[in-house]
DNA sequence: ATACAATCTGGAGTTGACTCCAGAGTCAAG
DNA sequence: CTTGACTCTGGAGTCAACTCCAGATTGTAT
């Protein structure tokens, strides 16, 4: 069974509790993401609390846009402890940047589907036949390639 | 050259417009993500500035996160033509409600990211020894098992 | 004791999105 | 007409981040 409440889990439990699947798991392990989990006598990988933190810590960056590579480069950083704060900084300075341009990025896009989508909407409130405002106005920037 | 101020732009010219690459261009060509352009008698590629405008989107949806396919059906929205208003409309919605989902997200992130980043300044004003919080942080943070 | 689920390994395959290449043709300048 | 930058094609290679596989072993419930 999977579910033993002891302190060594194996990747099965894991993976259900980080969120990813045991062959990520053994994945990151091969990456040097995560650092080697003991053994049982017969070659089962055993996961401490400490290991399953570990593992959610790299999902967790993962999830803030962090790449692997950047991720072993945290994960060093909190092994080694040095210089860790201007480094970590920079780092955050630079995803920072990155993802508030998205967001106007983005932003600018919403407003034009929203746009569209107006438009859309008029036509549709006046039972239009066929033809909708978007794919004419569109149509009209296109002309005939092909 | 390159530099030629008529309405038919080399891929090269296009490139350096769009911010692609000229593998980029044909590839995207290949994908079927934008129309194949006109070619010259001896076989190239000239674009017009629609299909300029046209790559441009692509590059500019594909650095807002968009996946290739992704940007596929929203150029299809363009493209279509045949499809009702109502269809139309419905692709819009989806588009918008994803949009909307990614601003939020990045928001998140965006937040998390500057709090981080602040605490990271905090201890570096008082030169922090050692660890930092934000490694801390993302250690202790673990909620996300869907 | 036996079945059967979970795990093991090394390596191959996949996906997405390019990126590079060789060998041949095109085009504007001189 | 020659040069040299630019472009053509089809296909192979790359990179990140997985994902899948076969065949063998382990762990545990009945």
């Amino acid at each position: 069974m999977n579910t033993k409440p002891g302190t060594a889990l194996q990747i099965g439990t894991v993976a259900v509790r980080s969120g990813l699947t045991v062959d990520t798991i053994r994945f990151y392990e091969k990456q040097g993401l995560v650092a080697k989990p003991h053994r049982s006598s017969g070659g089962f990988r055993l996961y401490s609390k400490d290991d399953l933190d570990r593992l959610s810590f790299v999902s967790r960056a993962q999830a803030l846009g962090f790449s692997l590579v950047e991720i072993r480069e945290l994960l060093l950083l909190r092994d080694t402890g040095s210089e860790t704060c201007s480094h970590v900084h920079d780092l955050l300075n630079q995803k920072l940047t990155a993802v508030q341009q998205k967001i106007a990025d983005l932003r600018k896009l919403e407003n034009q589907l929203k746009d569209a989508k107006k438009r859309c909407d008029q036509a549709l409130a006046k039972e239009c036949a066929g033809s909708c405002p978007v794919i004419d106005e569109i149509a009209r920037s296109r002309k005939e390639v092909q």
